[in-house]
DNA sequence: CGAAGCGTATCATATAATAATACTTGATAT
DNA sequence: ATATCAAGTATTATTATATGATACGCTTCG
């Protein structure tokens, strides 16, 4: 680990977190010597580090196979989360309306750095897990909503976000040319909303209106996603986009909080 | 701190997770002193330990009054957690057609030690905040949902929870009397679901249904909220109920996994 | 049966966390 | 303006505390 000479750092809080990180979507449960290949600390460290984690009961140990998982007490700081986001709040109950309206999946997504993550999730039948799980991080770049958000930003920093932030290939038809999602991004400014197509998962359609805040820039957008094979673009435009915009012009974030 | 004079005990740590657990439902954002207090250390470990969690990204600090928030590694913990859950995964899409169904307000609650927590939730119209928040954390034995899974006990095992586990009072009508409860949950034994008034809000009518593992003891349960002004006891077993079980039924925990 | 892999336990050592103290800042009141 | 106070920030000597190397015991394979 790099060393933060820094007096006011304390390594082993922060080793403790990494630990913590070695759980994802892929690997749900590991073993002392997994958790010491992922988090890449030794196996010494590990062992004290894991203990510590499991006797403040933030990760559960199986009796028999001795593998460590995620505990409860992890839904507990999403529970603790949730109370601080002003944003989710007032966001929650308009959505379930939306929701209900029309009948598909709507989710709530905030802008985390070059990233957006889902906060809010309302599934409705036939949707994957993955989309249900709230949490999600992805690049904002390969979303609608985080184009949706970024058309909120001066044309400064939309292209540098445009240029600068990551991309990831999740499908074989995400789009990882800029110059595409340049174009995407200027439809959004045009239009108020952004929509995609294929971008996390074949045929699958995404259209997302941002929640502007009093300085005109977004940091959340109200996301909706739906079947290819059942709704087309020009459908969507005409029966979902207009209760979409109608929601997110309706969540107005009283005090703009900002994150970091 | 009391000393676990263990080597294999992480004393910096631990503290850190002190401070995440110090945030709340009413404690949203606290500043450094506050985080003290609440945390029962002194102000220069508070100092090392919030700026670690910081730099780690864990906690977001508002640059004009300093305190400090939970950040969205919070949400990424509970997506890591869902992915570990089994029971998650195969219950979600039964808990989508349920609630599409009843058109209700639909849980799935685990235990917890002696509480049960929240682990998924499908809000409708007309739901208070606190009821759509996943990751709330409530004494067993107040609830419909831990009352249905205690009367999946054995009989001592029953009776040890009916007359040690904890109880907390939520509104003016929560049953302290632990006679009642063990009324309450002979009756669950019986009929095979719990259900309860006025525990966790007032006018709010709470019904649930075990999800039996294959040793025939449950630890979670689907549970089902509705508002006492439109609906009574009679026409909830008659129109909720039954989909309510057969959803309870259809899931099964494929290999029992047992937290701790 | 031997080897390999993993989890667990022990311990001498110095690193890295500690807690006391002092400094800075900003808000409120005088 | 100036004083006062509380809260956040920075510094430092001290030693407690975390470290990681090593060794042990238990399964699981080939």
């Amino acid at each position: 680990m790099e060393k933060k000479q820094n007096t006011l750092y304390v390594g082993s809080l922060a080793k403790g977190l990494r630990l913590l990180r070695a759980f994802d979507e892929s690997h749900t449960e590991l073993s002392l010597v997994a958790l010491a290949e992922r988090s890449g600390l030794d196996k010494s460290a590990v062992q004290r580090l894991a203990n510590t984690l499991h006797i403040e009961g933030m990760l559960d140990k199986d009796p028999v196979t001795r593998r460590f998982r995620p505990s409860h007490a992890w839904l507990e700081l999403a529970y603790a989360y949730y109370w601080s986001d002003q944003l989710v709040g007032q966001a929650i109950p308009k959505l379930i309306d939306l929701s209900q309206e029309i009948g598909e999946t709507v989710n709530l997504a905030e802008l985390s750095n070059d990233h957006i993550i889902y906060v809010s999730r309302l599934p409705c039948q036939r949707t994957y897990f993955a989309a249900t799980v709230i949490g999600r991080r992805l690049p904002a770049l390969s979303t609608s909503a985080g184009r949706a958000i970024i058309s909120t930003f001066s044309p400064e920093d939309r292209e540098e976000a445009i240029e600068t932030w990551p991309l990831k290939s999740f499908t074989a038809r995400t789009t990882l040319d800029r110059a595409t999602i340049r174009n995407s991004i200027n439809e959004a400014v045009q239009q108020g909303h952004a929509i995609s197509s294929d971008q996390m998962i074949l045929s699958e359609i995404g259209v997302a209106c941002p929640i502007i805040g009093p300085d005109g820039r977004a940091f959340a957008a109200v996301q909706c996603s739906v079947s290819a094979h059942t709704w087309t673009r020009e459908r969507i435009r005409a029966e979902i986009l207009p209760r979409l915009q109608d929601t997110a012009n309706a969540i107005s974030p009283s005090s703009q909080v900002h994150r970091r």
